[in-house]
RNA sequence: GGCCCGUUGGUCAAGGGGUUAAGACACCUCCCUUUCACGGAGGUAACAGGGGUUCGAAUCCCCUACGGGUCACCA
């Protein structure tokens, strides 16, 4: 009764979440949710050397971020554990021991340096750097030669000749692939620690995982992998290859790729919200059966199936994302909004650390007024900065010929007049000043709005002039007044 | 280079023998609006190329081109 769906997302901890992972993480989730099975996040950390310690806490944060849960991992356990490879060293011994009994595999004495000059004497050749199986046919002899010399062995799996390894992938059909042009590859390191294709088997049945959902890279390993599977005598899990995310290249994205953010804590850090990450993500080479594409988790829990997922990569578009972000962003609640904008607006030195209630209610409004327009909450930012500037600076040609207009000053002067005497200076006490000098000057709409907004701001667009006027507050409106005046 | 996978507008993509070849982002135009944004209405723009199969091919087959993945004691 045990397992009748159960997937995993397996990351090595090398570093944060990147929006490849998080993909794939997220498939496997809602495909897991779907179908009431398992989601277990699990650690393949064999390759010590490039171990990094964060990198467990990293993934499991970036998932959890995501709105993410799982139901066996290194946090929490779970009946298959442990769940990080390094912990589990023990639970592969006896799968070694058949394989080298059953003739499936051997100990290889080849030094690296050894390997090293096998592969650049075929490449001399023109050849395609394959191991040769030197050591599949050691006599004892040499075996106690080269212990003699204080070798330590790796051990092979002998790769069958002439054999087809075919199966049926979930995304990409069906998959064939010629034993021939696979080399006898390593199981067990010297140091007697597995390798990845090795480990991710054992771990596979062992987890009693059923479909095994990862990326396109994996798809030449899966000969290997059911390979071994049939020499073991083990089941073999179904396999779905996820195409690749590409930048706007279309290459793979590379770690110095700046064109893309690629990692979920920069998003986060940018103040993206994480229902519109998560929901641009999954339309990264998936498509809904219908015209909507805006989902929640759990309509994506519903609606997500295997058979819509795209065989072909897909490039990564920044201006969709920020599009989505900018919707989920709406319809925000106002005080979210605030929260993720705050930090940005006190690193860029606009506000103290801790507000008073006036700067609260300040903020508050300088957000919701800017809540439509953002992108991400880090935007609000520049958005912000025309109220911190020390002079108003106008931002282009356009700005200078409204100010060049003769009515101006005499709009500029009314206005300031009105300023000058009001005694409050809160939203709504901008509308009858700017009536009062419309009545006054005989100035209305464009050429009544235009010069006070230019003369304030320096821009010729903007967001409601009453609230702008507002968050400037009456010293600067003064100020920036008599300047001009 | 071998093997494997892919190729519909700038991008994400639907469509799987007969369609005016959807929709979304971006872009453009118009409407709304004191401006911008939002919202609304329109618009530009695609089946990689060549051969087959077929009455008929974006859809099936082959070849070429291009892109990607992989050939590790990395995952």
């Amino acid at each position: 009764m045990s397992g009748h769906f159960r997937v995993r997302y397996a990351p090595s901890p090398t570093g944060h979440l990147h929006i490849g992972g998080a993909r794939t993480a997220l498939l496997n989730y809602l495909l897991a949710r779907k179908h009431n099975g398992q989601f277990i996040v699990r650690f393949e950390d064999t390759d010590q050397t490039r171990h990094v310690e964060s990198g467990i806490d990293n993934q499991l944060n970036g998932l959890k971020w995501l709105g993410l849960d799982w139901d066996e991992s290194v946090d929490i356990g779970g009946p298959y554990g442990p769940y990080r490879q390094m912990e589990r060293l023990g639970l592969y011994q006896p799968y070694v021991d058949q394989l080298l009994e059953g003739g499936n595999a051997y100990h290889c004495y080849c030094s690296e340096a050894d390997l090293e000059q096998e592969r650049a004497e075929q490449e001399a050749k023109g050849e395609m750097p394959r191991y040769s199986g030197r050591c599949r046919h050691l006599t004892a002899e040499q075996v106690e030669k080269f212990k003699a010399e204080g070798r330590k062995p790796s051990i092979r799996f002998r790769v069958p000749a002439d054999q087809v390894i075919a199966f049926e992938d979930r995304v990409r059909e069906h998959v064939e692939f010629e034993t021939n042009g696979i080399g006898d590859f390593i199981i067990v390191r010297p140091d007697g620690i597995p390798t990845y294709n090795f480990a991710v088997i054992l771990d596979d049945h062992l987890m009693q995982i059923t479909l095994v959902i990862r990326g396109e890279e994996h798809l030449s390993n899966t000969p290997r992998q059911i390979m071994m599977y049939e020499a073991l005598n083990l089941p073999v899990p179904q396999f779905a290859h996820l195409s690749l995310i590409l930048n706007q290249d279309r290459k793979k994205m590379s770690k110095r790729d700046e064109s893309i953010i690629q990692f979920i804590e920069q998003y986060k850090e940018l103040g993206y919200l994480p229902e519109a990450v998560l929901n641009f993500i999954v339309l990264l080479g998936w498509s809904p059966k219908g015209e909507e594409e805006i989902f929640s988790k759990e309509e994506l829990i519903s609606q997500f199936d295997l058979d819509r997922v795209s065989k072909s990569p897909a490039v990564f578009d920044m201006d969709k994302l920020n599009w989505m972000n900018n919707h989920y962003l709406k319809k925000s609640d106002p005080a979210h909004v605030v929260e993720l904008a705050l930090p940005h607006l006190q690193k860029a030195g606009f506000i103290p650390a801790a507000l008073t209630e006036e700067q609260q209610v300040w903020v508050e409004r300088l957000v919701g007024l800017n809540q439509e327009r953002m992108h991400y909450a880090a935007e609000i930012v520049p958005l912000a900065q025309l109220f911190f500037q020390e002079d108003v600076t106008l931002e282009n040609e356009e700005a200078k010929a409204v100010l060049a207009e003769e009515s101006v000053p005499v709009v500029l002067k009314a206005f300031l007049d009105q300023v000058d005497q009001a005694e409050a200076f809160e939203p709504e006490h901008m509308s009858p000043m700017l009536k009062a000098v419309q009545k006054e000057t005989g100035f209305k709409g464009k050429q009544l709005f235009m010069p006070i907004r230019v003369a304030l701001t320096g821009q010729t667009h903007g967001p409601d002039l009453n609230m702008t006027l507002y968050l400037l507050g009456k010293q600067k409106v003064v100020e920036r007044l008599n300047k001009l005046l």
